[in-house]
DNA sequence: AAGATACTTGACTATTTTAGTCAGGTTTAT
DNA sequence: ATAAACCTGACTAAAATAGTCAAGTATCTT
């Protein structure tokens, strides 16, 4: 059970991105450049962003992105959500009444699964970017 | 981030052999049959499992496995760790100071996913085996 | 108006991981 | 003897991931 790169890496942009955006718009190049994060993947992870308006973008020389809501009101949900990093643990379609095995109740394990993924999930939506952005600016002095 | 098959696997057979190994062995092809998990893929799981002391096995007819512990004393930890299931949400070396990024600090999410990865462990700490079986009897009523 | 910067889009690909399969064993109860 | 069941290691197909690449369009600065 892993993170993958484009959820950790939308996090970290945008936590990049929080610090600066309320001087001027944060370009993907020096996001890029500071993050170690690849220009292109990050143009794709953006254009999603921006589709479910998380961010918003100001095209041409001088442009970038800012946030389209305030840090505080951005829980990692989603952002997950946004970039389709979901979490997984059952196997089964949680509406169909079959399950994983193929028979016709849910296996000896699915509400285990079910609660895992509730467990997780909570942790995605108590935590919001503002908190991220703290945590990194009392770490400093 | 998703669960693999193997972890699931794992629990999933180890939550039908506990039902039933106090009356006798309980063989691979059983628990295949009725989970419906392949039985090549049960030998490798339940090879793990006995290097590490979960489960026991008895040879030649009749035989099959056993646990090697009492199901309370049994936590998901213990299984995820003996199938190699692993928790991943940071990209660093942990030990290591420096960051995923190659710089020579920790990025500016590194806490967080170790928070994170804290969080879905004590999931798996706390749960036993013997959690999931009464769970299972539970609902049979 | 020109040039540079930066966003936009979609297709393509290499790598890695996962989820098995397969072939050949060995042990032991009956 | 023979069948049931464990044991081992190598091999492979499929899926997912993590990018790359190419060809744009919009806007600011000079
Ligand atoms: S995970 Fe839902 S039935 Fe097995
Ligand atoms: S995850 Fe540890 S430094 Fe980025």
């Amino acid at each position: 059970m892993k993170l993958t790169s484009k959820g950790r890496y939308a996090v970290m942009a945008l936590a990049d991105l929080a610090r600066f955006d309320n001087i001027s718009p944060v370009s993907l190049r020096d996001i890029s450049l500071r993050q170690g994060i690849s220009l292109d993947y990050l143009e794709q992870i953006f254009s999603k962003l921006r589709k479910k308006e998380i961010v918003q973008s100001i095209r041409g020389t001088q442009g970038g992105y800012v946030l389209n809501k305030k840090a505080k009101d951005i829980k990692l949900t989603n952002i997950f959500d946004a970039v389709d990093e979901k979490v997984k643990t059952v196997q089964c379609k949680k509406e169909s009444k079959k399950g994983c095995n193929g028979k016709s109740t849910k296996c000896l394990t699915h509400n285990l699964w079910d609660e895992l993924e509730n467990h997780i999930n909570n942790f995605f939506k108590e935590k919001s970017l503002e908190d991220l952005v703290k945590e990194n600016i009392e770490r400093r002095i």
